[in-house]
DNA sequence: GTCTATAACCGGATAGAC
DNA sequence: GTCTATCCGGTTATAGAC
């Protein structure tokens, strides 16, 4: 139950000489390579340690569960779309073409864990773990995410209303979780299918945001909006999910 | 993987005296008593053999795994919420409500499980698994669940554009499948939350049917149908996923 | 051929010694 | 921090009963 400092993985430990920090790299390194090689179901912890060069046990010492190996995975892959969205946003000023940019990042830096993203999805869809992406364990990948989002939008040119702005990133952040799940399920050669979804839905919500305030939309926003402050409640901190 | 005859068992086995059958159906019976008392994680086949009063390796002669048995409870609450819906149907003609109510009906069948509906959500969101609901093996159960969308447009005073209309069922499935999510994430009591997202969405999503042939979303609606038609191939009979 | 039972096997997870 | 030994439960093999 107690599952506080899940995240502390995800920070690069470069400099860190602690022995700890590198056999913990080794197993994970280890378990990542398995993983894409043989899928995460016939990868076994015995492998893993085994090609880690430790124990069983010892696995377990550093990762709680072979879910959490994932987790790890989920922070790293993380950690690469952040860093490799950086420099493609730099220029661009368009809502639209930032969007596109973040999403098409987000599915190329997860590309060559399509096989076995599966699993993640699949531990992500239950509420009772820790590992799903709305669980308070998560909170710190996730409100990082949103706010990735929330540069996008800051960075454009775009004009959003005052009472859709504090809901827009995470509403953004949802909708990347929707592409995420079309990604998964996609067996198109090289995702195309995904592609264009992103082409199509960026420019689509793109659009959306920007009519949202006009006057023949006003009261569809103010009954959308009505529902996402009902839903998630006074205390900012959550999604729309309690635990 | 031969996966063909999974949803056998959606079947009411009512007037067969088979033996077979009565097993199958206690087997089944004690599965669900256990899950929803004790959750699905501690509920052991091992357990579920000694309720039902059969031996361990009998069990799986009828369920080829434990999340089997989940499939089985899948196509029950199914073949539930068909028959619930029939009557709440019967005199409505308003598309807004028909919709609201096989939604809000969706939830009232399902909460006797909501305990562990997240396992089947957790199975359902893995690809590579023969429950999901997109695969192939969940296509008859999930064309029955489609065609109820339809039945709820065609009873309705709806007019739906040509262009539209073959692709509303599958639309509004998925919409459904999307409100089940939350649900499955929703801990407010009695999952109010979940009732309140019914009742606006499924009111937005009827006004927005009906604007969506106005000129001036003309061009919006052909571009998303444009997507819907590259995503669903010609052959109409698989969902936008690829197994 | 339909049904049932027993005895393994395998791999995720834990306990406790060093 | 690392190991070995063990548990536990899903799954399978297999043999026999009706």
């Amino acid at each position: 139950m107690t599952d506080e400092l899940l995240y502390a993985n995800t920070k690069t430990n470069a400099g860190t000489t602690g022995k700890g920090e590198r056999t913990r790299a080794r197993i994970l390194e280890a378990a990542l390579d398995l993983c894409r090689e043989h899928g995460y179901e016939k990868t076994t912890m015995r492998a893993v340690a085994k090609a880690a060069g430790v124990s069983l046990g010892n696995a377990y010492y550093y990762f709680r569960s072979k879910e959490h190996l994932i987790q790890a995975f989920y922070g790293q892959t993380h950690s690469d779309h952040l860093e490799a969205c950086g420099p493609l946003l730099e220029g661009e000023q368009s809502f639209r073409q930032r969007l596109a940019i973040v999403l098409q990042t987000k599915i190329d830096t997860s590309m060559p864990y399509h096989r076995f993203a599966g699993v993640l999805f699949k531990t992500a869809a239950d509420p009772a773990s820790p590992l799903n992406p709305f669980s308070d364990a998560s909170a710190p990948v996730r409100d990082e995410s949103i706010a990735l989002f929330a540069r996008i939008i800051e960075g454009s040119d775009l004009r959003v209303g005052k009472a859709l702005r504090p809901h827009l990133p995470k509403l953004l952040w949802t909708y990347q979780m929707g592409v995420i799940l079309f990604w998964v399920h996609d067996r198109s050669p090289d995702c195309s299918r995904t592609r264009l979804l992103i082409d199509t839905t960026s420019k689509l919500v793109s659009q959306l945001v920007r009519v949202a305030g006009l006057p023949p939309l006003r009261p569809v926003l103010r009954s959308v909006i009505g529902l996402l402050d009902d839903l998630a409640p006074p205390d900012d901190k959550a999604s729309g999910t309690r635990r």
